[in-house]
DNA sequence: AAGGCCTCGTGAACAGCGTTCAAAATATCT
DNA sequence: AGATATTTTGAACGCTGTTCACGAGGCCTT
């Protein structure tokens, strides 16, 4: 009457990520995992080639979970009606704090992770999950009327997302308290605010020419 | 005729930047800094508490000269007699990349490092060192003519570098080919070009009134 | 039922890590 | 010079991820 192998390795997985949320990567342990799953450590190691495969494992369930709210927010915001483009940014901006909020310590994890392995081979599932998120955002940049061509609007859709996600994770570094949060919102207003407004007068398209390099 | 104890632990710190660049975190190995810098593991020991207050001390390095390089980066600007606010911002944001692409190692483990330690207290030299930066930016927007009030506006220098930094830290996530660096010009450019437009047009103003929780 | 095979769980063992601390070496003072 | 204080040392401790020879248990054939 054991559990299914398929069975112990998402039991391993509900485990991992609560160690992870718990205390960051630090805190995932093989012989912690292998104590409360009620194997061996050397089950573990026949479930997942090592302690990366579970965190990267993880860290995709996350992805996949925060895709889906933002998927299930937008579509709220449809059923109610909302077509405004500022209004649908900011309840998706709104979904990305709260998720991160809600995972403290995976998600500095999550991206501790992402950024380790730069060095590895090309673009894979990660990358994939990444651009579904994107996706979301362009989708709904195409329902302004800004004048981008689909490059263009792929180019904003990463950028305005990517601030997002820098204003969020900026802000996570000091103490979370409340005022942090609301710190946090008032920069993402102000970028959603600002970006829109830009968008609608062209401001995509006004370069400086300044070299990078 | 040995070295000072200060010269010592500027020696370390040498050492512990190199290794921190050229392997990142987990790179940072009391023994291999000791056998590099020709002392013993303990030694190290008595000049540094731990290795997180080695990495500390590196990264508190780096961010200094970051600074510095933005500070300078705008005296140039100011004795070419640019005046222009999209411009200067620009070759702002283009110090931060060309300083991050320059630490392609170490400035991960700068970001990794200053997230985890997010339950200690209250703000420290560490703070300090990023709200510098947020000042440079904020100096920057008070030469437009956005109608900002100082809180409004360090608002916006926090929102703007955030931002930045955002897309800089999300970029250098993939493969740190050439392409990417274009990508990541690219939405600086984008962001940039938005932002200023953005805060001409009043967009720092726009509220849409939803509420984050 | 007995034997052979094979898959899978096991936990002791290994190498490496950060960190400590009693002792040795060096420096400083009387 | 002798005594005292300071600093340097590296072996040792406890922890980590990971491996792998071993043995238990199921499954098929004879």
């Amino acid at each position: 009457m054991a559990l299914d192998k398929e069975e112990m390795s998402e039991k391993v997985l509900a485990i991992a990520e609560t160690l992870l949320n718990e205390g960051g990567a630090a805190n995932l342990k093989a012989r912690t995992i292998a104590e409360q799953a009620g194997i061996s450590v050397g089950s573990v190691y026949n479930l997942f080639a090592d302690l990366d495969e579970v965190h990267r494992a993880v860290n995709m369930r996350l992805l996949d979970r925060l895709g889906a709210t933002g998927l299930a927010a937008m579509a709220d915001l449809e059923r109610q009606g909302v077509r405004d483009v500022q209004h649908r940014i900011l309840a998706m901006a709104a979904a990305y704090v709260r998720f991160v909020e809600a995972h403290p310590g995976s998600w500095p994890a999550v991206l501790a992770f992402n950024r380790r392995r730069a060095t590895r081979p090309g673009p894979d599932a990660y990358d994939a999950l990444l651009d579904d998120l994107f996706d979301i955002v362009a989708g709904v940049l195409k329902a302004g009327d800004f004048g981008l061509d689909d490059k263009r609007r792929a180019l904003a859709a990463r950028t305005l997302w990517s601030s997002v996600h820098g204003i969020v994770t900026s802000g996570y570094v000091a103490n979370s308290d409340s005022r942090q949060a609301e710190e946090i919102w008032h920069q993402v207003e102000l970028l959603v605010g600002v970006f829109v407004k830009g968008l609608e007068h062209g401001g995509a398209f006004a370069h400086a020419g300044t070299k990078p390099v």
